[in-house]
Order: structure tokens, then C-alpha cells, then sequence
RNA sequence: CGCGGGGUAGAGCAGCUGGUAGCUCGUCGGGCUCAUAACCCGGAGGUCGUUGGUUCAAAUCCUUCCCCCGCAACCA
């Protein structure tokens, strides 16, 4: 009978920088949920790899001054890049994927040919008021009087040349497939892409620039490239070898396609994606799965708040296995989780070394001790073992049930009422006091046994969370073959009866708290000493063009939050003219506006007057601002209340 | 009223198709000694953000308001 088959798919990261902890989550989770399909006898694809075209990355490279491809070899390739981080993690993916791959690069360009042709692709143009010498386009909302927000001259109507996907086309079957079923999970996801996507009306989608270069030219189209949407969504059929000669397994796995993704990539996967697949007439996939972040200090991790957290670091301190049990026990799977350092250590603490790690030490310990490593054969039940028995038998099904809904951490928490109830059972038992009487030997032989059972049961549901520990386990307990088969998870009486035992290298060290969050920290902090880059200065500008800027002295008369704007105060100052003038200024993180009111500022004059949130702005606000490894830090240029309004700056 | 998520023991979370409020850590006390000072048992600690309602019964359903966090907007 041929295997039944299972695709999965990570989402292809993007390689600007290095990947973070963030990255690795969703990794490991996919990895482990290929192993567990493996494990169950599914023939299994895993693909994973990296998103590498855009703007972003052409900038990055032209910064570093080497090549786009250069640039993304490096972080993908490159020592610390992206495919030793995965080999690091032990991810067992089958391909790895790049855009830039040329397979790949030639099957995006017969794909959009395709659409093209078939009409779903066509050649439009942005349309909008186009400002000559800003060379800017503007929307009608963006318009300030009807004039260019920018220079507030007259604007005209424009067209520049791009390709749409006509996603609008299929507004209707895609929210059909989102309410109909299971096709996105979380369930709550659904309401929030139809509320916020398609209830407001799908636009056809741009899909192709010509403001960069670096992506797959649009070969009957040169100038044109590719933009992100094609390019990088069916990365997904292209591994399959999907229009291109170099793989041949499309019919399959595609079918059976399961894509975990990031929540901020949910919209692109459930709605831009069917749509194209729909336009392509291939099958849908099964499923796509959004799961959470990893919160850290109840903000996003980002680059510039400095709160990155390094995966090798945390593997090299904790260990593979337990890094990767760490994420998925810890966390629902679909919502945000809140990553600490404290918390990692504890989980480890308590369910690897003290539960999991010291009931193998003491169980492969007792054997050791009272039957010199080999059990006996003699056996004698007790109603005492029921219930411990009965666990170790329908533990499977639940845990199944979860792994199949990939409630990754509902399944560890099944094994783990397992393993707590074995530990117990100790307790009950206590096999110690067996030992003192040669009369109850067959009965001390039956308790070993039962523990050993429950051991190698949980270890095979744990090994695609932790695939080394647990290979290193069963071979302390004695258990190999057959018996660490799935098919015999939810088997009692497995193990043969003179297993032999081997109670070797602690498998979870217990981990200091206190002496390791202080390591961290000392390791932290040596990174951090990283001075401000300072910026290189611009260009020179002649005596006459910087005295084009009017720059004076105000006085703050009155400030206020503007309602609905994270970052917006309104000010309006006397600049001496006699007519109070209204700025608006994006420095709300950094000032109240009860502390302004009275103070002396400068202001530039004589830009135009631009819109923000609706409101007029006439001018700007100078501010003294630099980047830190905490972000961006402003200070409101103040002068000494003495200097009057009007004042001007020379 | 832009969209969404959330406010439950000191911390982090579960429960939310209504019926004595649960888990992990921490804390206090007890047990055990096989084990990685681990394991087992028990206690203390919560008027489940606020208001009103539906109900015999609400953390759980409806309603008012407050607060937090994302997205969006926006930051010359």
C-alpha cells in the first residue's frame, strides 16, 4: 500500500538580516510537525528557505557595497547564516528553496505569462495627479486644495506603466473558501481578514515594479520586474519542480500542502494566494496555519529596540533539544507568547530536568541497582498499577488528536500527565522498600517495568519535539526496533521482559537561575557598548540654498495630542508675526504636551503646508535626534525664554 | 465610534458551546530517600477590569464604560 502523503511548508524568510529567535519558532514547529507525520508513516515533503529579491535588499547591499547576490549569499550561506542556523536546530526540511534559484526564477516567469495570458495579469497603470518636479504621485485624498501636498503646485493627471492581478475577480470565491471550513486557522483569523480585506473591497493588485531591479524580469516586458506576490508565494509550487524541469513531484504533494505562516503574513496566504491559485487553476492547499509571535517585555521584538534574541545563543547555553521543547511547550501555537529568559530556564527546570530527565535517572538508576541492569522475569500485577497502565495505553490517541490540530503544546501536555503520573507512582510504589524483601522481587520487577513502559511511551511521542535527547533516552532505557515505533505508542507490554538498561549522561542538567540570567546578562551587556553610528555628513549645499530656509524663533502658545495619532501634537506658536501659526510635529513619545506649553523652539517657516490626520501643517519643528540601541531618541530644539519670537536664524 | 486581540491568585497562562474557579512557577507545611537538593501530598492566596441585564444559575451570553497590546493611519 503506497504511503499517504503529507506537504508542509514554512513561510521563505527574508534575508536583510540575520534570522532571530522569532524565525526559529516557526521553524522548529513546522520541523517538529514533520517528524510527527513521518513518524506516523506519512511520506512526508518539508520545505523551507529564503525570500531574496526587492528593494530592501538592494539597498542593503548597495550600503555594504557588494552585489545583491553577494549580499543574501552571505546571510543564507555565509558562516551564521541561515542554513547553518536550520542544520544548528536540526531541521530535517527535504529542499530549501532560494528566489533567486534559477529553477525557481524560470518558473515565476512562465507563471506570470500564464496569468498574463490568460487575462487574470494585465498591463495597467498607476493612475494618479502626478506633480512634474517632485516626480511624485499623489492620491486624490493626499492632495492639499487639489495641489501637491509636497510643493503645493498644480499637479496632473498621470499613468505609469505596471502589470495588475485581477484580484477582485475573486473576492467572492475566496471568502466563500475562508467561511466554509478549515482552510485558515486559527478560526479567528477568519473574520479578521474578511472584516478588514474584502468587505472593504479588493483592488487589483500591483504586481510588477519598475522603480528597482532586483527581482525575476518580466521577460516580455523588460524594465518590469516581478514584485513580491508572484515571486514569492509560489516558491511553494516551484520546489515541486511546478513549471520548471528541475523537480518532479507536483501531482505529489501539492495537493496535500499545509503552509504555516507568521499572523503577519496571514492576509498574503489566505487571500492573495488562493486567488492566484484560483486564476492558475490549481488546487488549493489544505490548509494555512497562523500562528503567534514571541513577545518580548510585552512589546514586538525588533532591531531597534535592541531586544533580539540570538537562537545560537540560546542553543549553545541551553542545548538544541531543549531550546526547541521550550518554544513549543510553552506557547499556544496560534497567539502570542511572552519570551523570557527566566521562563525558559524554569520550563527546562521543571518539565526536563526535574520531571522527564530525573525520572529516566531514577527509574534506569533502580533497575541498575536492584537487578544489576537486566530485569527479571517474574511478574506480579497490583489493581496499584491500573491507572498508570491505562495512561500509557490511550495517551497516544489524545495526544494524536492535538498533533493533528497542531496544538503542539496540548500534545506535550498530554505526554506530561504521563510522565507526572509515572513519577508518582513511584512514590506509591516505593520500589525501595520492595527491594528490602527478596519475597516481593516479582512485584519490584513489575513496577520497574511499568515505569519503563510509560518511559519509552512518552519518548516516542516527545521525539519530534526533541529528536537527539530522546534517541539518547531510549537507548538508556533499552528500548529500540520496533519498539519506539509509533504503532506501538499505545501498546503496554512492549519492551521485552529481561530489558536491559543503561543509565547513562544526565540528559537535562538542571540550570542555574540566577548564575545563568546573570551569564546572559554579562554576555548581553559586552554586545551592547556599540556606539551610535554616526551619520556620515550629507552633501555640500551653497551659502544662498541654505539660506533659503526660513528658520525662527517661536513661542509655544498652546500644544494638544490630535486624536486617533499615536505620535502627532498640535502646536500653535507665535512666531512674531502677530498670527498665530499651527504645526504638527511627531514627538508625542517623547514630550507631554502640557510641558511644552510656554517654551521657546525654532521652527523652519516656509515649507508648505502639508496635511497630516486632516489637519494643516505650516511648517516644521527642529529637533536634535540620533539613533540608539534603545531607538530613536529626540530632542525638542529649546532656547532660552529671553530670545523672542521671530527672531530669525542665520 | 477604522480593524482585531486582551484584562482570571505575587508572576505567566488555561477555562469562555453557562452549574462548586484550574495549571505552571513562587510561597508555607508535611512525606519520602530510588533520583538531576530532584519526587509525592496538603495549605494559604482570586468578589474572574467596570456598569446594567438575561437566567433557578455567568469568568462563561447581551449591554455601558475604563485600561493594555497589535494592525491601519501617521510621524517634513
Amino acid at each position: 500500500m503506497e504511503k499517504e502523503r503529507f506537504y508542509i511548508t514554512t513561510p521563505i524568510y527574508y534575508p536583510s538580516d540575520k534570522l532571530h529567535i522569532g524565525h526559529t519558532y516557526c521553524t522548529v514547529a513546522t520541523d517538529t510537525i514533520a517528524r510527527y507525520k513521518r513518524l506516523c508513516g506519512y511520506d512526508v515533503m518539508f520545505l523551507t528557505g529564503t525570500d531574496e529579491h526587492g528593494q530592501k535588499i538592494e539597498e542593503k547591499a548597495k550600503e555594504a557595497g557588494v552585489t545583491p547576490k553577494e549580499y543574501v549569499d552571505r546571510i543564507v550561506t555565509g558562516k551564521g547564516g541561515v542554513l547553518d542556523l536550520w542544520k544548528l536546530m536540526n531541521i530535517s526540511n527535504d529542499r530549501f528553496i532560494r528566489t533567486t534559484d534559477d529553477y525557481h526564477v524560470e518558473g515565476i516567469q512562465r507563471v506570470f505569462r500564464k496569468m498574463y495570458e490568460k487575462g487574470d495579469i494585465y498591463k495597467g497603470a498607476y493612475k494618479g495627479k502626478y506633480c512634474t518636479p517632485c516626480e511624485s504621485f499623489w492620491t486624490e485624498s493626499q492632495l492639499v486644495d487639489g495641489k501637491c501636498p509636497d510643493c503645493g503646485r498644480e499637479v496632473h493627471d498621470a499613468e505609469e506603466e505596471a502589470y495588475f492581478f485581477r484580484l477582485s475577480k475573486y473576492a467572492k470565491p475566496v471568502q466563500e473558501l475562508l467561511e466554509s471550513g478549515t482552510f485558515l486557522e486559527p478560526a479567528s483569523r477568519v473574520n479578521e481578514m474578511i472584516n478588514n480585506f474584502i468587505k472593504p473591497g479588493l483592488e487589483d493588485l500591483c504586481v510588477s515594479r519598475t522603480s528597482f531591479s532586483w527581482g525575476i524580469p518580466v521577460d516580455f516586458d523588460p524594465g518590469h520586474v516581478v514584485y513580491v506576490w508572484v515571486d514569492a508565494l509560489f516558491n511553494y509550487a516551484t520546489a515541486l519542480g511546478f513549471m520548471n524541469d528541475r523537480y518532479d513531484d507536483y501531482d505529489k504533494y501539492w495537493p496535500v500542502a499545509h503552509h504555516i505562516v507568521g499572523k503577519e503574513i496571514v492576509r498574503f496566504h489566505s487571500i492573495i494566494w488562493p486567488a492566484m491559485l484560483m486564476s492558475m487553476g490549481m488546487p488549493l492547499p489544505r490548509k494555512v496555519y497562523g500562528h503567534g509571535w514571541l513577545i518580548i517585555d510585552g512589546g514586538k521584538m525588533s532591531k531597534s529596540k535592541g531586544n533580539v534574541v540570538d537562537p545560537y545563543v540560546l542553543a549553545e547555553k541551553f542545548g538544541v533539544d531543549a531550546l526547541r521543547f521550550f518554544l513549543l511547550r510553552t506557547f499556544p501555537f496560534g497567539t502570542d507568547g511572552n519570551f523570557s529568559n527566566e521562563l525558559l530556564i524554569s520550563t527546562i527546570n521543571t518539565d526536563l530536568a526535574n520531571d522527564l530527565g530525573n525520572l529516566v535517572s531514577r527509574t534506569t538508576a533502580m533497575v541498575e541497582k536492584y537487578f544489576g541492569g537486566r530485569l527479571s522475569p517474574e511478574r506480579e500485577s497490583s489493581p496499584a498499577d491500573e491507572e498508570l497502565v491505562n495512561l500509557i495505553r490511550d495517551t497516544k490517541a489524545r495526544y494524536a488528536k492535538q498533533m493533528d490540530a497542531f496544538q503542539l503544546h496540548l500534545a506535550l501536555e498530554e505526554v506530561f500527565k504521563l510522565i507526572q503520573r509515572a513519577n508518582k507512582y513511584i512514590d506509591e510504589n516505593a520500589p525501595w522498600v520492595l527491594a528490602k524483601d527478596e519475597s516481593k522481587k516479582a512485584r519490584l520487577a513489575t513496577v520497574m517495568y511499568n515505569l519503563l513502559e510509560a518511559l519509552r511511551v512518552s519518548l516516542v511521542m516527545l521525539s519530534p519535539f526533541m529528536p537527539d535527547s530522546c534517541a539518547k533516552a531510549f537507548a538508556q532505557i533499552g528500548a529500540e526496533g520496533e519498539s519506539v515505533s509509533w504503532d506501538k505508542a499505545g501498546e503496554y507490554g512492549v519492551l521485552p521482559a529481561e530489558v536491559s538498561v543503561h543509565k547513562g549522561e544526565t540528559l537535562f542538567p538542571r540550570i542555574d537561575m540566577a548564575k545563568m540570567l546573570a551569564e546572559l546578562e554579562s554576555q548581553s551587556a559586552k554586545k551592547e557598548p556599540e556606539a551610535p553610528a554616526y551619520k556620515p555628513v550629507l552633501p555640500e549645499v551653497s551659502i544662498d540654498e541654505f539660506a533659503k530656509c526660513d528658520m525662527r524663533v517661536c513661542k509655544i502658545l498652546s500644544c494638544e495630542a490630535v486624536p486617533k495619532s499615536d505620535k502627532l501634537l498640535k502646536f500653535v506658536l507665535d512666531d512674531g508675526s502677530g498670527k498665530p501659526r499651527q504645526i504638527l510635529s511627531g514627538i508625542h513619545h517623547f514630550y507631554e504636551p502640557e510641558q511644552l506649553v510656554g517654551k521657546t523652539v525654532v521652527a523652519i517657516l516656509n515649507l508648505p503646508t502639508r496635511k497630516m490626520m486632516g489637519q494643516p501643517s505650516e511648517g516644521m519643528l527642529i529637533s536634535a535626534a540620533r539613533e540608539t540601541p534603545e531607538g530613536e531618541e529626540v530632542h525638542l530644539l529649546m532656547l532660552d525664554d529671553s530670545v523672542p519670537a521671530g527672531a530669525q536664524l542665520c
